[in-house]
DNA sequence: AGATAAACATACCGGTCGGTATACTCGCAG
DNA sequence: CTGCGAGTATACCGACCGGTATGTTTATCT
C-alpha cells in the first residue's frame, strides 16, 4: 500500500526525511538550511548528502514522501468511514482533508513548495502537479461510480472548490472555508444526481 | 484611486519596488538577494535600505502594491467590460482574473508569499489576508446589488472556485481550470437568481 | 549662496548557505 | 579476520546573505 520513497532506506535515512519534511513544511524550503535538518535529526550533513546526494534531492523525497502520505490518507479515510459508492463518498474526501487540515495547518505543501520551485526546472515540480492531478482524478472517480453524467467535468470542479478551501483556509484566514465548501459540494453531487436520475428517467 | 504606498516615493524608490516585485514574484522572497534588486533597479543597497528600511520593509511594500494593484485592476475591467449589475458583472472578475493570469503565471502572488511568510511575524501577513477577503467581498457585493438571497455565503463559495482555479491552473498544470470555474461561477449565480425570482414570485 | 534631501560608490561586517574532504568508529557478513 | 556499508565528528571551501559605515555628487528650494 505504502509507496517506498527509496530502494534501501537505511533508519538513518528515515529519520533525515521525517525531520526535513517537518522542517520544509513548516517554515519552506529555502527557510531550512542542511544543517538545521542535520542537527535536529541528530545526524551530520555527510550523512544526508551520503543518502540523498543533494539538497534537491531531499527536497523530491520530501514531495514524493507527502504526496503518498495524502494519497494513503485519503484513500484509508474514505474506505473507513464511507465503504460504499455514494453522495457522502464525495464528501468523505473533503472531511479526510478537513482533518487533515487540522494537523497541517500552513496550507498545502505542494502549492507552497511551487511556490519556491515554479520557474526552476526542478525534479520536483512533476510531483507537485501529479498530487494535483491525483486529487482531481479521485473525484472524478468517486463521482463515474456512481454512474453521474459528466463526471469528468464535475469531478473537476469539485477539486476546485477543494484547492480553494485550503487558500481560503490559510492564506485567507477564513475558518469557515471548509464548512462552505463542503455545502457547496454537496450541491453539486446531489445535481449529478439530479441529472442521472432524470437521464435514467428520460430512456426508460 | 491608486493606493500611495509611502506618502514620499521618490523616483528611485518607485523603480527599486517596481523591480522588486517583479524579481519577488517571479522568483521567490527568499531567492532574491537585497544586492540583486539593486542591481537590476541600477541603483545601490543603501539607497534601498534609506527608503524601505529593511528587506522585509521592502516586502510589506511589495504585497502592498500588488494587493492595489489588484484591485484597481479588477475594478476597473468589471466597469469596463460590465457598467450595469447583473450575472455577466460576476462574470467578469474572472475574466479580469483570466487576463491577469496571462500576465502573472506563477500563480497567486499572496498565496506564493504566504507560503514563505507564515508561521513568522511578518508585517505582509495581513496583507495578504486583506487581498483575500476583498476578493470575497467584491463577489458578495457584486451578488448583494442583484437583490440575490444568502449573498454573503454565496460569494464566498464563488470566491473558493475563484481561488482553486489559480490553484489548478497553476500548481495543478491545469490548462481548463479557468474554464471549468467561469462555467460553475455562471451556474451558482444562475441558481442565485432563479432563487431570488422565486422568492420575488413567492412574495407578490 | 546655503541648506537639505536624494542618490551614488564602495568597502566592510558577522553569519549562513550548499557542498566537500578527511578520518574515525561500529556492526555485520564473507 | 577482513572488508564494507553506515554513521559520526569536524574542519573547511567559496559564495552569498542582510545590513552598516563612510564619504561624494547632484539637484532642488529657500
Amino acid at each position: 500500500m505504502t509507496t517506498v520513497t527509496q530502494p534501501t532506506m537505511t533508519p538513518t535515512a528515515h529519520r533525515i526525511l521525517d525531520t526535513a519534511a517537518g522542517l520544509f513544511y513548516e517554515h519552506g524550503l529555502r527557510a531550512v538550511g542542511v544543517e538545521r535538518i542535520a542537527d535536529e535529526a541528530e545526524t551530520t550533513k555527510k550523512t544526508i548528502y551520503d543518502r540523498f546526494g543533494s539538497k534537491d534531492g531531499l527536497i523530491t523525497a520530501y514531495l514524493r514522501q507527502r504526496c503518498d502520505r495524502w494519497h494513503d490518507y485519503a484513500t484509508a479515510y474514505v474506505k473507513e468511514h464511507q465503504p460504499e459508492p455514494g453522495p457522502d463518498r464525495v464528501l468523505a474526501v473533503l472531511d479526510a482533508l478537513d482533518s487533515w487540515m487540522a494537523v497541517n495547518s500552513r496550507g498545502c505543501g505542494f502549492v507552497n513548495a511551487y511556490a519556491e520551485l515554479a520557474g526552476t526546472g526542478h525534479e520536483g515540480l512533476p510531483i507537485i502537479a501529479e498530487e494535483k492531478i491525483w486529487t482531481r482524478d479521485h473525484y472524478v472517480a468517486l463521482l463515474s461510480e456512481m454512474d453521474i453524467p459528466d463526471a469528468a467535468r464535475r469531478g473537476r470542479e469539485v477539486a476546485l472548490v477543494h484547492e480553494g478551501a485550503i487558500v481560503q483556509l490559510t492564506a485567507g484566514a477564513q475558518p469557515e472555508a471548509m464548512a462552505d465548501a463542503r455545502a457547496l459540494v454537496g450541491r453539486l453531487v446531489a445535481d449529478g444526481v439530479a441529472a442521472r436520475d432524470a437521464t435514467a428517467g428520460t430512456v426508460g
